[in-house]
RNA sequence: GCACCCAUAGCUCAAUUGGAUAGAGCAUCUGACUACGGAUCAGAAGGUUAAUGGUUCAACUCCAUUUGGGUGCACCA
């Protein structure tokens, strides 16, 4: 094992040596953390009082016995038991500088591959046609997008599909509008605004108008049914609007593996019904195909009940609706069974706000009775929502949903501003670059920073502001150490130096680059991309006190060389994070 | 009505298998060699974790009840 990773080297011997004592214990909960405290030691390891807990054994009794079998002289002094059964470890100054001489080596130091690669699918963003992205795709997105990164740096193979809103009752609106109210030049112009304008028309006019709504159910139909000039206007706005998606994942630096919308799956549909009714686990009801309870779960947890009045009653799932059409669930259904068959994925990640929750229940539910032997877990990765400094849904002033490109194109210029008084030496394109790069990190990091199922305030002043947990300090931090290697220049060198930790500050800001892999586990672990940021938020502080106290460029002889490896590792953990976070770096601002 | 989620410092948020004295940032107050980039750093102050009870050696975290908010609940996705 890499000597980089000496948390993961403690936890093992640890885990050898409860299996010393415990020769049945199991040893997966035995885990190795950082301490939250400095003044208990570098790592600590709780799992010995949950250990004595469960087998009613003395916990200190425990620590002690376990203790005597553990060996990790090499990378720490003795370790220290305390309190009910805490075990300690302290690190030998001798065993950081080793790490980081290591890791200096390496292209992507302070990280280890999964020993067992994992398959995972992670579904997100997930826009509609003929529909402009807008604030409440941004979460989805950037989330889906940093956990994938993240995913695939641990070393696991990660499939990433955007699920798209290509089909559904939408489009019989949408062909009604396209027929008798389109408006080339405006399509032309600008597509998006333009299907937008035709469905609000025709959506608005159903409401008074019967004859408007039966004429788009009877164009839907059409559609559904094949219809060769309803299927080339559905083609022509799927068309318009994937150059709209294009142009926002360029913008915003994210790929997909697939993009395989909701239409992609409707010929396994009819097959999904059929075969949930065979198994007995659909059935009609009031002329729809419905899922019940089978009873299988406590009522109260049950996804497919509700209580009333005290009393258990069903709270079905429709998987075809009474005309026969397929819904939501179906799509979903259908889905998995793909995704099952193509991939065999050992996890499934469905990134999506909170309020899918009961549907995602049910899915889950209805695929665990449709599939029991399959071994895929499913996770329904839920974020909370953006609001505005009022508390309320985010919106614009007029009360409508703000638009993806104009939340980038904002951004960007109140970053510009900013830049501008800053960097006053520099030409103006290049402030465009920094503003870009600023601009966008700081509504990412907005964006990850929060635990996700929290809901969060939308606020540009502190999105952009330079100091504070922000995108801003992130960068500026790191542009300090790229200024180091510019003032450089020629001198620098790709030779190996010895790493020589004296001061505090260069001692603790090693240490915390040890924890960078450790880091990227407990996201991956919980999908939760804010403990990155947490992590990398206090790499900038320590990078800071460290620059403050221990002069780089003006030391000498070997102290200068540590000091300047010291901070390229820095740089480029930090470089590393924030791209795991989907944010690039830029070397001035 | 039922279910899910939330409530932590003045404000915005953290808190890694239940772990050690609940942490940051902003704002407020005080201070730092005229700066290897001051877009910096150090310090002070700020808390009955909505309330009550319970489980535990240990509870922001788990359980129960209550209060106050958000969201969702058969043919939209």
């Amino acid at each position: 094992m890499k000597e980089t990773m000496l948390p993961k080297n403690l936890e093992h011997r640890l885990q050898q040596a409860v299996s010393a004592v415990l020769p049945d214990a199991n040893t997966d909960s035995v885990l190795v953390r950082p301490c939250p405290d400095p003044k208990f030691g570098d790592y600590q390891s709780n799992a010995l009082m949950a250990l004595a807990k469960e087998r009613k054994m003395n916990p200190r009794q425990l620590a002690i016995d376990v203790v005597a079998k553990l060996d990790v002289s090499e990378w720490c002094e003795k370790v220290e038991i305390a309190g009910a059964g805490f075990l300690n470890f302290r690190l030998k100054p001798g065993a950081i500088a080793g790490a980081l001489q290591e890791a200096a080596k390496m292209k992507d130091p302070f990280v280890q591959k999964a020993v067992k690669p994992r398959t995972v699918v992670v579904d997100f963003s997930g826009p509609n046609i003929a529909k402009p992205m807008h604030v409440g795709h941004i979460r989805s997105t950037i989330l889906g997008d940093s956990l994938a990164r993240i995913l695939r740096l641990l070393g696991h193979k990660v499939i990433t599909d955007n699920h798209i809103g290509d089909w559904g009752t939408q489009f019989g609106k949408l062909l009604v509008g396209w027929k008798n109210h389109l408006d080339r030049t405006a399509l032309e112009k600008d597509p998006i605004s333009e299907m937008e304008r035709l469905y609000k028309l025709v959506n608005s006019a159903c409401e008074t108008d019967e004859k408007v709504l039966e004429s788009a159910r009877q164009e839907l139909v059409k559609l559904q049914n094949g219809d060769g000039e309803n299927l080339a206007i559905w083609r022509e706005m799927i068309a318009l609007s994937e150059t709209q998606f294009a142009r926002v994942y360029g913008r915003l630096g994210i790929k997909f593996d697939h993009t395989f919308g909701e239409s992609f799956y409707n010929p396994r549909l009819k097959t999904v019904v059929q075969e949930l009714r065979d198994k007995g686990i659909a059935q009609e009801s009031e002329g729809a195909i419905c899922v019940f309870s089978d009873g299988s779960l406590p009522p109260q947890k049950d996804p497919l009940l509700k209580q009333e009045d005290g009393k258990s009653k069903p709270n079905p799932c429709l998987i075809q609706k009474s005309d026969g059409a397929a819904n939501y669930a179906t799509t979903d259904l259908a889905t998995l069974a793909y995704r099952l068959e193509t991939w065999q994925p050992d996890d499934i990640a469905y990134v999506t706000d909170g309020r899918q929750q009961l549907h995602f229940s049910q899915i889950f539910s209805i695929f665990k009775r449709w599939h029991p032997e399959a071994k895929t877990k499913l996770a329904h990765v839920w974020f909370g929502s953006i609001l505005g400094e009022d508390g309320k849904p985010f919106k614009t002033r007029s009360g409508d949903t703000i638009k993806l490109e104009d939340l980038l194109d904002e951004a960007q210029e109140r970053a510009f501003k900013v830049v501008q008084e800053k960097t006053t030496g520099l030409p103006e394109s290049q402030q465009r670059e920094i503003a870009r790069v600023v601009g966008l990190g700081a509504i990412k990091y907005a964006d990850l920073s929060p635990n996700r199922q929290s809901d969060y305030v939308f606020s540009w002043d502190k999105m952009l502001a330079l100091q504070g947990n922000t995108a801003p300090y992130l960068l500026y931090a790191y542009t300090r150490i790229r200024s180091i290697f510019r003032k450089l220049g020629e001198e620098a060198s790709t030779a190996p130096v010895n790493f020589l930790l004296a001061a505090p500050d260069e001692i603790t800001l090693a240490k915390h680059l040890l924890n960078f892999g450790l880091t990227l586990e407990a996201v991956a672990e919980d999908y939760r991309p804010n403990f990155l940021c947490t992590y990398l938020f206090e790499l900038a502080g320590h990078f800071a006190r460290f620059y403050e106290n221990c002069p780089v460029l003006k030391s000498e002889g070997p102290e200068r060389a540590s000091r300047l490896a010291l901070c390229d590792l820095t740089g480029r953990v930090m470089k590393q994070g924030l791209e795991m976070l989907g944010i690039e770096t830029t070397e001035q601002m």
